[in-house]
DNA sequence: AAGACCATCAACCGCCGGAGT
DNA sequence: CACTCCGGCGGTTGATGGTCT
C-alpha cells in the first residue's frame, strides 16, 4: 500500500494506513478533547488527515473497548438472524454486536457470502447428483438463515420490530468486555499482567484493565456480572443492560472510565452506549 | 523457492439525512 | 425554502499476508 507522497505546496490530506505516531496523536487528543467537531480534529491533534478519515479511525481501531479477532460462534449466528431480519443496515447490527464495528461485520458477511456462494456451488451439483434421493440429509450443516431466525439458535427471539423501534438495547463497552470474558476472548488479560504502555496500548487492553479495575470495585464487581453471563441469552442480555443502564446512571459511570475526564466532550453515541 | 491465487481487513468514496443559517 | 456543512452509512477498492501449485 504505501503513503501517498504529500503534493508539495497544497496542503493535501494524507492517505492510506495509519502510522502508530498518527494513531497516537488522534487516540491521545480524543481521549483529553473528546472529537467534538471531527472536521476540526485533525487539525487539532496535528494530523495531515481529513476529519472523515480520523473519525472512521477512531470508530473501528481506537475507539476504547473494540473486540478484535475472530468472530465467535453466537456473534456469527447473531449476524446472520440480525442480517436476515434488517438487511445490509451493518450499523445497525453492530449495535448489536459488543465490541464489533459495521465494517467488520460487513467485512464478516462478504466473506461469508462468498464462502456460502462456493458452498452453494457444491450443495448444487450434488444435488443434482443425487436429485433422486431424499434431500434431507444433503442440507447444509450450516445454519440456514430461515431457521435462524425463527429458531433463535441461541435465544435469540428478538423481534425485527423491535429492532427497528430501537427497542434493543445498545451497549457499553463494559459489557463487551464482559461477553469478550464469556466468549473466551482476551479472558487472560488480568488486570495484573497488563502492561500499559505509554499509558494506551495498539489494543483495548487499557481500556479494559481500567474497567475491568472499575468494575471489580463497583456494582458490576466479578462475581454479580462476570461469572453471571454463561451461555447468556439475548433475552438475558436484554435485561443485564436494562439493569446496566441503571447503574451506570446511578454510579457515575463515566467518570469511572480510565480515570482520564472522558465525560466532558466524549461522544458515546455511536460507541453502543445505551441511553 | 517462487509465482499465482485467495481471503481478510483497513480505508476511501459517494451518497444521504439532519441541523443550522 | 434553499443552501451549506457535517456526521453517518454502505459499497467498494486496494494492500497485505497466507496458502497453494
Amino acid at each position: 500500500m504505501g503513503f501517498q507522497p504529500l503534493e508539495k505546496g497544497k496542503p493535501k490530506h494524507r492517505k492510506g494506513l495509519w502510522s502508530p505516531e498518527e494513531d497516537n496523536k488522534l487516540r491521545n487528543y480524543i481521549l483529553k478533547q473528546g472529537h467534538g467537531c471531527w472536521s476540526s480534529v485533525p487539525i487539532k491533534a496535528g494530523l495531515q488527515r481529513n476529519g472523515k478519515s480520523c473519525r472512521l479511525r477512531w470508530i473501528n481501531y481506537l475507539r476504547p473497548g473494540l473486540k478484535k479477532g475472530m468472530f465467535t460462534k453466537q456473534e456469527e449466528e447473531t449476524i446472520l438472524t440480525l442480517h436476515n431480519m434488517l438487511g445490509n443496515k451493518w450499523s445497525q447490527i453492530a449495535q448489536h454486536l459488543p465490541g464489533r464495528t459495521d465494517n467488520e461485520i460487513k467485512n464478516f458477511w462478504h466473506s461469508y457470502l462468498k464462502k456460502r456462494g462456493a458452498k452453494d456451488k457444491k450443495m448444487e451439483s450434488h444435488k443434482q447428483i443425487h436429485s433422486a434421493s431424499t434431500s434431507s440429509d444433503t442440507m447444509d450443516s450450516s445454519p440456514s438463515l430461515e431457521r435462524l431466525a425463527t429458531q433463535g439458535t441461541h435465544n435469540i427471539n428478538f423481534t425485527k420490530e423491535a429492532i427497528n423501534q430501537g427497542l434493543m438495547p445498545k451497549l457499553l463497552f463494559a459489557e463487551w468486555l464482559s461477553v469478550d470474558h464469556v466468549n473466551g476472548g482476551n479472558s487472560s488479560n488480568s488486570y495484573d499482567s497488563l502492561t500499559l504502555r505509554n499509558g494506551f496500548d495498539q489494543n483495548p487492553t487499557f481500556q479494559e484493565a481500567s474497567m475491568q479495575h472499575c468494575l471489580s470495585e463497583g456494582p458490576f464487581g466479578e462475581g454479580e456480572y462476570h461469572n453471571s453471563v454463561p451461555n447468556i441469552s439475548a433475552t438475558e442480555m436484554f435485561n443485564s443492560q436494562l439493569k446496566f443502564g441503571n447503574q451506570m446512571v446511578a454510579n457515575g459511570f463515566i467518570q469511572c472510565i480510565a480515570g482520564v475526564d472522558l465525560s466532558s466532550n466524549f461522544s458515546l453515541s455511536n460507541d453502543a452506549m445505551y441511553v
